[in-house]
DNA sequence: CCAGACGTTTACGTTAACGTCAACTTGGTC
DNA sequence: GACCAAGTTGACGTTAACGTAAACGTCTGG
C-alpha cells in the first residue's frame, strides 16, 4: 500500500533528483509540504505534484508552465468568464502539445531511417 | 521555387527568432554559413539545420543534443564498432522520445478532462 | 550626400534551475 | 557522551541560451 508521508530523501531517490532540487521547488512556491518541527513531511499529493512537475520538465516546460498546467485541475474557476478563459488556455496548450507530439514522431521516423542505414551498412560489410 | 540562399534576417523572420540567435548558433559551431565579404549567406542546408535545431528545442532538447541527433544522419560511420555504437545511441534516443510522447499523451488526456469539467460548469450555470 | 535599413564584431547583462559549500540542529546508537 | 546519518538554512557559484547596447561598415533611394 502507498505510504502516507515521505521524507525529502525518499522522494529525491524515487525521482532521481537531489534534495536541493525539491527544496528549490518549495522555495519557488511550487510545493508546500507540512513540517514536523524543522523537517519537511511530504503527502501523497505533494509527491504527485513533484511527479507532474518533472513530467513537464521532460518535455521542455519551465517549472512555471508546469504548475500552471497542474493548477488547471484544481477548482475555483466559477464564473463564466473564468471558465471561458480557462478553455482557451486549454486549447492553446493542446495545440502546443500536438505540435510537440508531431515533432517527436518526425524524429522517431528519422531514427528509424538512421538505424536502417546502420543495419544495411553492417550487412554490406559481412 | 525554393531560394538557394538566405540572409540572416530572412531566416530569423521565417523561424521567429532574432538574428542574435542565429549568430549565436554559429558562434557555438552549430552552423557554418559561407560569407560574402562580411555578410553571412545561408544555404538551404543551413536553413534545414536551423529548422531541426529549433524542432529539438521545442521538445526540450539542448542545442548540443539537437546537433548530435542531426549529425547521426551524416555518413562517416564506417566500421562495425562505430555502427553498433550508433545503433545503441539511436535506441537510447528512441526510448527517451517514446517516453516524452507518452508524457504528452497523458497531458493531452488531462486537458480533455479539464475542458469537459469547464463545459459542464458552463452548462450547469445556464 | 546622407539618412535609413541591414549587416558586422565585441562585450557585458540576464534568467532559470539548480550545484556546492559552510555551519548548524536533531534523532538514534554504540 | 560521542558520533553518525539525515535534516535544516543561508549564501555564493555555475551553465545554457540568448538579450542588449555600443560602435562601426555598406549600400540604396530621395
Amino acid at each position: 500500500m502507498a505510504k502516507s508521508t515521505y521524507t525529502i530523501s525518499e522522494l529525491a531517490n524515487e525521482f532521481g533528483v537531489t534534495t536541493r532540487t525539491i527544496r528549490f521547488y518549495e522555495e519557488k512556491g511550487l510545493i508546500h509540504p507540512r513540517r514536523e518541527g524543522q523537517k519537511r513531511l511530504y503527502s501523497p499529493a505533494d509527491r504527485v505534484r513533484i511527479k507532474l512537475i518533472l513530467r513537464g520538465k521532460r518535455i521542455g516546460m519551465s517549472l512555471q508552465e508546469s504548475v500552471e498546467l497542474i493548477d488547471m485541475y484544481k477548482p475555483g474557476h466559477n464564473n463564466r468568464d473564468q471558465l471561458h478563459s480557462l478553455i482557451r488556455t486549454v486549447q492553446d496548450r493542446r495545440a502546443r502539445l500536438l505540435r510537440q507530439k508531431q515533432d517527436i514522431e518526425d524524429m522517431l521516423a528519422g531514427l528509424d531511417e538512421v538505424q536502417a542505414l546502420c543495419e544495411r551498412g553492417l550487412e554490406d560489410q559481412q
